[in-house]
DNA sequence: AATGAATGAGATTTCATTCAT
DNA sequence: CATGAATGAAATCTCATTCAT
């Protein structure tokens, strides 16, 4: 059901071949297709960048269109990691919430303008009118546990008296929309990083705002 | 210096070739491009498309890539026009401007859930990287427009004593943001429209949010 | 019969058009076809060089085939009225006629590797597979009349007892043939001019072995 | 620093491709380069008369450039093998050298109009200006080591007490003028071969000018 | 008579994909 | 299992040539 493969998500059973050639497969598409896209991206120049060849590709992966959402899947496992990392940092039973949820804010910007999450928000873009189910992908695999996760800690929040929020989830679109308001004039659409200052101040106006709305 | 040809900006004088074949082409690319994005819109495919042979295409625009940008920048003057008339329809001296503002919300949410927004969207951000240009075009002709027209909306509103903003353009980027925070979710990535009540109490819950935090 | 057109030899009477775009076509045409030969010189290069609109070019040729013919018939003609000067001032009478037999020599070198000759000699070769009928052409409106003249002048200088000529026609050819001996190497296959003192001293070269072989 | 791959050089290490496909190609390739000439003939038919397809073409020889080169290469190579075979075979020590040098007049008469040669000059001479490189390979693999050989027996027949010549690189070159006076209007340029009789008979003529200069 | 506009045909080149080894 | 070699299909772009004005 889910485009992403299985076996990302349990890299230990190598369907196919040693599996450190799978692993350079899949290193060399995720740089060629972030940096070109899916139609610009040869095969043939990943396999020369992985260092192997084209049939152990076909043999790996079968299709190009499916080392395309294997390589997607790896990067949004990647990104969702370090998404959840910085949630789960969130300390919501202290009394310097405020500053938590500021520095939640500046880690939720900076991931946004990793060079990881960038390339994947385009590739995504890019291809997901031609192949719908990326949408049900991503989401599943990474916007969705990032928004589980970021509203149940604002429903602590709320449930410790700091925050009056109806919609948890609502709220937490609202967050992360509010920290990356900015970030798309600062990185000129994901073309260039912010810089450190910017970045910091654009997540503090978010948080601020999402403050003003929502602190009791 | 920009990128969009002046063509865009005074469509009465015609570069090359008969206008409505011209125009014809720039319909057809628009389609095509907007369905399959650059790469995979074949030329070939516009020519049939528009009724007109390749080389008409050719000898109007030279290249594939300038037909491209001509057909993004029509996108983005329409689009700006669109936005534009919603933003200017907002009438901050009346007692109902709450009315209003959320009335504005959802023409924003219309106009982003729009074909024609959409398609814009993926274009830009598959092919900002190849050509960074891009972005600025788009900021100038319309991102850019938009946000200042808002921003001196929501500035009248602060004189007026409704709202109280001291950053305008901030707070312009806030409500957009704010109004679309759901709507990435609604309409899959742009892969589908949102069911009408959906937008509307998306953008409502947007204005609400913007208010909570910035009404007076 | 012939391929080059009457209109060359007669230009006063204009076959088609005003003849000034006449001429500004042909001299526009002779400068394209001598860089870059007939295939990748475009007509649309020669109507721009000209100044005048493509349909001008076929009303007045209907084919660039026949512009090139025609092209190549001026550049033939030109190139004889210059060999024939310098053949024609060849004085047999003197009794310096190895002295202006020197100077014929040199005159045929300079105008072997003048660029309207090399130009000239390219386009044939390259074409006259294609159109062996350029091959007649050429000869009759220019080897073969220089070759005759200068068969005359050399039966003269045997007539007036200074050479042992049996067949004038065949000592002629082998004059020019012994005179360009060198060129091919000195102007790298007609890619460049070589310096004034080695064409001298080739052509020097050249009569020195032709009288050495039918000096009286 | 040679146009000449050095794969013409040294056949057998392969550089792409099962030898025998690459043999095939450049079989059709010189057919049809040396029919059609450069731009007329089409990598398609190449590929065709080769009953290879497209694709096999550039992924041995990259460009259609480069085909064209490797392609010149052989056949100055082959024809070098020809011309230097029939001026070893010229021996000086024997007292009937004259009749020996008929022969290699002959020799080189059979070869200048060989259809190896006459394609190899026209496209040569067609396609120096564009690349003027051609000049410099083709001399140092066909024209250059000729004439020295060449050169070398006139040197030693010098010696022998045969001949009576001060510059033997320049006799040679206008040996080989010599022989070739007639040829180029016997042949009609390359178009067609001489008749057996005419080629011998512009040969001796040719030998006998240059024995007339220069014997003893 | 001259032109702007249009086109059918064909050029080179690249790509994803598959055999045979 | 991995690969060198091969290919069908399609891409962008150019050209000589012709209408309609």
């Amino acid at each position: 059901m889910s485009v992403v493969p299985t076996a990302v998500a349990t890299p230990d059973e190598h369907v196919h071949g040693r599996p450190d050639k799978r692993r350079a497969i899949l290193d060399a598409a995720a740089q060629m297709f972030g940096e070109l896209g899916f139609e610009r991206a040869s095969v043939d120049a990943i396999a020369l960048q992985a260092g192997v060849s084209k049939p152990t590709i076909y043999s790996h992966f079968g299709t190009k269109e499916r080392l395309f959402r294997e390589s997607l899947g790896e990067s949004a496992a990647r990104l969702n990691t370090d998404l959840m990392a910085a949630i789960d940092g969130l300390d919501v039973t202290t009394r310097t919430w405020r500053v938590a949820l500021h520095a939640l804010g500046e880690s939720l910007v900076a991931c946004h303008q990793s060079e990881c999450s960038q390339s994947l928000q385009r590739q995504i873009v890019a291809e997901v009118k031609r192949d719908p189910e990326l949408s049900t992908a991503i989401r599943e695999r990474a916007s969705g546990p990032l928004l589980d996760a970021l509203a149940t800690k604002l429903a602590h929040l709320t449930d410790a008296g700091h925050l009056r929020i109806k919609d948890p989830e609502l709220a937490a679109k609202q967050l992360i929309a509010l920290t990356n308001a900015e970030m798309v004039e600062l990185t000129a659409m994901g073309t260039r990083r912010a810089a450190a200052d910017d970045a910091r101040r654009a997540a503090r106006a978010g948080v601020d705002a999402f403050l003003a709305a929502y602190a009791r």
